[in-house]
DNA sequence: CTAGGGTTAG
């Protein structure tokens, strides 16, 4: 017979729970979630356990007893362990000996919790405590609580900590980071203020876990108070908290107190260094984050996922795929954020080749494709023009969410395909996934890209009506542009007035496009002051204003424009499409006839001629 | 005697 032993130091791959899990879930008492059930018709006793075949398969056996021993059944004495001779076969034979945990080991719940793999196990296991009473224990209560918080069950874990009298430090930092870790990182910081009233002595999980609270909130000040007392205290800072430092100065933007805190420093912190690459990265400065990344000497997956997702939040796409390349290169074990982080990059610079060289690649990898990585390689395909390839990983992906869809959506919108939008949104609605605002978002533009008005408005209304969806500046300048580019000017005037909000420069130049297209003098030239007012800096509405002018025939006022470009040398952007030709990305503009290729680009696009495209 | 890098994308 092949038996696992398992000890207290059942953790590893060399002890896989699986089979403990089992057992327990054929222990003789039947499953329920409910305390007070339990009490009522269990004992402590019942952990006594056979299985249906009357065999005694390894597992876990004897009582949760007030002197909290676990009993073991293997075919030989596990280490840590001491033998009990009741029910040990004579002269050791290799059938079956139960031991009993040596009473300094671990207590038992805690093995057990360390077992349980998930939710329900975990209840299960709570019962058992609560009426054995070993919930007491404050160690057994800490790492109740510890084993909810690692599944995200932050409210369990906090009715648990509640009954403890005085939880120990283990129990505050524990509950600490699931509260951190769940979005409230202000009642962290509260029950920190608790455990000093309380006059416990802090530790380093303590300090890395409120440092990570503050960082969530970016309250520098908090940090700092921190940071000196972790100073006063004497304590030598290890990795984590010598990292999270760095972190909480760097996501409340003072670079340079993290830089200070880098420096003490005396060893190699990988960690540290990864924060510090994003706090410049964050920063905008691209060239620091750069240097502290080839310097180093070592380098994890998440150094130079922090240079892929870096390069491609400042919009240096290439830089951003070049580093992933290279990363390949080297072998490093690519993560998943690095992967969407690299098809962001191909997706916002049309490199259609490298996100089709991606999605292969992730493929041949074979792990199994998470929504969020699935969602990416929809999104990369949408923005790349291939709509259709997204679509049918859209369509493969078992699971998906809000964003899944409202990558799909998106795509099939600015494609023009407004009929499909409105299909997915039903299609979504049915199966159960609530739309958000962006989703409206990308339906509210494929009713502006296609010209229809009524069904945007219609749209527009049920956000609030049907999904209590309040509409936000956004959606606001999707109506404007819609109702604009339909020539119905007054009805989009009207819209802006019953905003809440301030209307900004997409609203007003919405408008203001939309005037120029159906020669509304008089309320383009008033969309046009708002823009000023928003932007004094941008020639690009100066331009669009003068050539509303220019139809009306007002070549002096033209004139005037044109100069107070010229004098005031106001910025013009200007709209780039990108293109992919031999893996190489080219940019253009538009009007774009300067380009080296332009005479094969042209003729592939059948552009009916210059100044058009 | 149990616990610890980051939350991206539309």
């Amino acid at each position: 017979m092949n038996y696992t032993i398992i000890t207290s130091r059942c953790k590893g791959p060399q002890y896989p729970p699986e089979p403990c899990c089992d057992a327990f879930k054929e222990f003789a008492c039947p499953y329920t979630d409910d305390i007070n059930d339990l009490s009522n018709n269990c004992s402590a006793q019942m952990f006594h356990y056979i299985n249906s075949n009357g065999n005694y398969p390894i597992g876990l056996f004897g009582t949760l007893c007030r002197d909290d021993k676990i009993g073991l059944i293997c075919p030989a004495s596990p280490p840590g362990a001491e033998t009990n001779d009741v029910g040990a076969d004579s002269n050791n034979s290799p059938n079956i000996c139960i031991v009993t945990m040596a009473s300094s080991c671990v207590p038992v719940a805690v093995t057990l919790l360390q077992m349980c793999t998930d939710l329900k196990e975990i209840r299960q296991l709570h019962t058992r405590l609560v009426v054995s009473g070993l919930i007491d224990r404050r160690v057994n209560a800490g790492r109740l609580i510890a084993s909810y918080v690692a599944c995200g069950e932050i409210c369990e874990a906090l009715s648990v900590f509640h009954t403890v009298h005085h939880p120990d430090v283990f129990a505050y930092n524990t509950i600490i980071r699931g509260l951190t870790k769940d979005n409230c990182p202000h009642d962290s910081l509260l029950l920190y203020s608790e455990l000093l009233q309380r006059n416990l002595t802090p530790d380093n999980h303590t300090y890395t876990y409120v440092l990570k609270a503050c960082s969530r909130i970016k309250a520098v000040s908090e940090g700092k108070q921190l940071h000196a007392q972790i100073i006063k205290a004497g304590k030598k800072p290890d990795s984590y908290i010598h990292s999270s430092m760095i972190n909480m100065y760097v996501n409340s933007g003072e670079t340079h107190s993290a830089e200070r805190v880098l420096a003490e420093f005396s060893e190699e912190n990988v960690l540290a260094k990864n924060s510090m690459i994003t706090g410049y990265m964050n920063q905008g400065e691209v060239n620091a984050a750069r240097q502290l990344f080839d310097d180093m000497s070592t380098r994890d997956p998440a150094s130079w996922s922090a240079m892929v997702t870096g390069y491609t939040r400042s919009g240096m796409h290439t830089e951003a795929l070049v580093v992933f390349q290279e990363m390949i290169a080297s072998k490093t074990p690519v993560n998943e954020s690095t992967l969407v982080s690299a098809l962001s990059a191909c997706g916002h610079s049309g490199a259609l080749d490298q996100g089709r060289w991606i999605h292969v690649y992730i493929n041949r990898k074979g792990d199994n494709i998470s929504v969020n990585l699935g969602t990416s390689i929809i999104d990369m395909y949408a923005r790349c023009g291939c709509i259709e390839f997204g679509y049918q990983v859209f369509k493969s992906m078992p699971e998906k969410d809000v964003v899944t869809w409202g990558v799909i959506i998106h795509g099939f919108a600015t494609h023009g395909s407004a009929e499909k939008c409105f299909q997915l949104l039903d299609e979504m609605v049915s199966q159960g996934t609530q739309p958000n605002k962006v989703i409206f978002v990308a339906i509210l533009t494929a009713c502006s890209h296609a010209g229809l008005v009524d069904l945007g408005r219609l749209y527009f209304s049920q956000m609030s009506s049907l999904y209590n969806i309040r509409p936000s500046v956004q959606h606001y300048g999707c109506m404007v542009d819609l109702l604009s580019r339909a020539g119905r000017l007054v009805e989009a005037e009207e819209l802006i007035s019953t905003m809440v909000e301030e209307p900004n420069t997409v609203i007003w130049g919405a408008l203001l496009a939309g005037c120029r297209l159906h020669k509304d003098l008089r309320l383009g030239e008033y969309a046009f002051k708002q823009l000023v007012k928003l932007e004094p800096c941008s020639g690009e509405r100066f331009k669009l204003v003068s050539r509303l002018l220019a139809d009306r025939g007002e070549q002096e006022r033209v004139q005037k424009l044109r100069k107070e470009i010229r004098d005031r040398n106001l910025e013009i952007t200007q709209g780039l499409s990108l293109i992919e030709v031999d893996g190489e990305i080219h940019e253009f503009g538009a009007s774009d006839i300067d380009h080296r290729r332009y005479q094969e680009i042209y003729s592939v696009f059948k552009i009916d001629g210059p100044g058009r495209f």
